[in-house]
DNA sequence: GTTGAGCGTT
């Protein structure tokens, strides 16, 4: 059995698909992971045009020469599109994830020069840079450097193996890439005007990544919105700050990560919030008391929804 | 002269 790369053409991940005992690819085991994929296609080295398997009694069949090590990708029926995949049409064209960056290369022998280091990793296309980070004193290498490839398809080659270089096992990596519990899938959006929709939201945001979710807790309207990302490092890549959506100038932060009922119980406590409700939804600031009591809810980054 | 998780003098 090998693995296989597959990737849906509007997706930025790239998932491995294990082959069946007869070298076929299920496409059950297709559908599993891209469940509007009806078939599989790679880029021909010698016309560039994208070739289709063949496909037979539920299964794809591998090229002539083998799976080789293309990178796949999915075959989407058309006309059936559901609205998310709509969605996700549109990141496809946002420039956050098909372009090639410096990778971060860790666990390299010190004894490894740049151009060894270089040498490895043409064997997966053609390096645009690569360097090897070093003591500026005594010239020596710090064990890490950085690749960068022409191609995209180089890039998510290497991404995807682990690699011996001067007979050590090395990790190529993005460089400070969240891991998925680290990272914020969700921007909060605030200083938001009565008017404007989650539609709206989706229409704007959609242009950095393809969209999750988007949430305006209403009764009472509060000002604020959540954003969630399927892609767990998009929402970091968006500049922080003023965005105008529809001549309303909202305040777009990263959300802070969701907390645990109660954590968020703990953290509300400390900060000097008390639950109006004993148990209900809102949370109001204690100071609150020496007011009016009708003063507005207090809401930040980080709120339950 | 040693080391072994990390995140880049320009």
């Amino acid at each position: 059995m090998t693995y296989i790369l597959v990737r849906s053409p509007d997706s930025d991940e790239t998932v491995e698909l294990p082959t069946e005992d007869d070298n076929s690819l299920c496409l059950a085991t297709l559908t599993a992971q891209f469940p509007d994929a009806i078939g599989l296609r790679y880029e021909s080295p010698e016309t560039g045009a994208m070739r289709g398997l063949r496909a037979s009694e539920g299964k794809l069949l591998p090229p002539e020469d083998g799976w080789s090590n293309h990178v796949y990708f999915c075959t989407i029926a058309k006309g059936i599109k559901r609205k998310v995949d709509q969605d996700v049409d549109v990141a496809s064209s946002a420039k956050s994830k098909m372009r090639t960056v410096d990778l971060i290369v860790l666990g390299l022998p010190f004894s490894c020069d740049e151009s060894t280091m270089r040498e490895y990793f043409s064997q997966y296309g053609e390096v645009v840079t690569s360097e090897i980070k070093k003591d500026s004193h005594t010239g020596k290498s710090k064990g890490f450097g950085f690749v960068h490839f022409k191609d995209f398809d180089s890039q998510i080659q290497v991404l995807a193996k682990k690699h011996f270089i001067g007979g050590r096992l090395c990790e190529v990596k993005i460089p400070n890439e969240k891991t998925e519990a680290e990272a914020s899938h969700r921007l909060f959006v605030g200083q938001l005007n009565p008017t404007i929709t989650e539609d709206d939201l989706k229409e704007y945001f959609s242009e950095f990544g393809a969209i999750a979710d988007t949430y305006i807790p209403k009764n009472p309207f509060r000002g604020f919105a959540f954003i969630t990302f399927i892609d767990p490092n998009v929402a970091a890549l968006i500049s922080k700050g003023e965005h105008v959506i529809k001549n309303n100038r909202v305040k777009v932060l990263e959300a802070t990560p969701r907390l645990s009922k109660s954590k968020a119980v703990e953290k509300k406590e400390r900060e000097g919030y008390y639950d109006r409700n004993n148990g209900g939804g809102q949370w109001r600031k204690m100071e609150e008391d020496h007011y009016s009591g009708k003063g507005s809810i207090t809401a930040f980054p980080g709120d339950r929804h």
